[in-house]
DNA sequence: CGTCTATTTGAATGTACTCAAAAGCGGTGG
DNA sequence: CCACCGCTTTTGAGTACATTCAAATAGACG
């Protein structure tokens, strides 16, 4: 089974740089692979994310807690995706994000140090991580957009659009959670219970 | 006064990388000069993103329309700034984002076509764009996480603490449509008309 | 099968919005 | 230099969207 993550992280970089064999053998020499289970953490508020995590196998996602105790999902990371505590990775400081897996999951994880092994070896990673980070950024921004601009209920059709896989996947309080609402009432928004007066 | 504003991009672009004398002018030579007056578009919704602009004096600002006609604010580009449709920009398709000056402002222009050669020129200007969209998407995160767990009013007060010198240039009604608020209810929030019953 | 968590439902409340209108402010032209 | 115009900001009253709290029901996992 571990064969399948190698190949698809393979696939998945040579969308947008072409390896030859030996650059893909020591970039998968610097990946370790992990499993994690349902519910287990593999990073904490407070603590430094000293990996970069490519999902190829179950869903993870990261959340943090407000002033109030309450939780709110950052992002879900699928089959084929990354996730890190951005801020904590990039300047190896106490970050604010918990990661979780929410069914048991196989990653294969990057440490930085071997990032910037790689960065120096093959120089196109710098390509192909500024591509993806590109991506998040987009996909972040449209987030902030439809947050200003949307109802709680357009949020969630284009949620539900934009990552039908998730939705199979997630607990409903985690899609509510995302979209920026509380179960209650993404519960009564699905169920019609509004318009009813 | 145009001196200025290629000395201030180098001295940016000089926090994460190094650059020699001839790269530098290679940099330099790809770059188009610009004034905007106050209220000039230099980008608007539909159109594709051809340039990522540097702001050397001034102020610019992103934002789009909802489907009521109400404007969104995404972003602020001050002083030392990059700004551009990040989604049209790396797909080279129509935007959403229209882009104009808040104040006579002076930037500096780069093509897509021009930051194509200088990758190829200059590949450490891979990490460089890296570095900045990595610091871009830390903050749309944030922006994100705050949007879903703080009140307005906390909102405000951190925009106030993260960015004060854009509380001197930018309109009070575009700060309250980047916290994500009417300007209405901005105006009470900040004069204490809401705790007086 | 029992326990724990997720989801649903209802009632009361609060935060932020809409609409309407007045007041302030800055630039422009007579 | 003042008057006017357009745009921003303020204020008030009524409303809507979403929350909180409480409790019942349903599902999932060990």
């Amino acid at each position: 089974m571990q064969m399948i993550g190698t190949e698809l992280i393979i696939e998945n970089i040579s969308n947008y740089i072409h390896l030859d064999e030996k650059e893909k053998e020591l970039f998968l020499s610097l990946l370790i692979p992990a499993t994690i289970s349902r519910k287990q953490l593999i990073l904490q508020e407070g603590e430094i994310c000293r990996y970069s995590t490519f999902v190829y196998e179950g869903c993870l996602r990261g959340y943090t807690y407000d002033k109030n105790g309450m939780e709110h999902v950052l992002n879900f990371a699928p089959k084929n995706w990354w996730i890190a505590d951005m801020y904590s990775w990039i300047s190896q400081r106490p970050g604010i994000l918990n990661i979780e897996a929410l069914v048991d999951s196989k990653v294969l994880k990057l440490s930085k140090v071997n990032q910037d092994i790689l960065y120096k070896e093959v120089p196109k990673f710098e390509r192909f991580f500024r591509i993806i980070i590109e991506k998040s950024l987009v996909a972040s921004q449209e987030r902030v957009l439809n947050n200003l601009s949307l109802t709680a209920e357009e949020r969630y059709n284009k949620f539900c659009a934009k990552y039908p896989s998730l939705i199979e996947h997630v607990p409903l309080k985690q899609v509510a959670s995302y979209i920026g609402v509380t179960p209650e009432f993404f519960s009564k928004m699905r169920n019609g219970l509004l318009k009813k007066k």
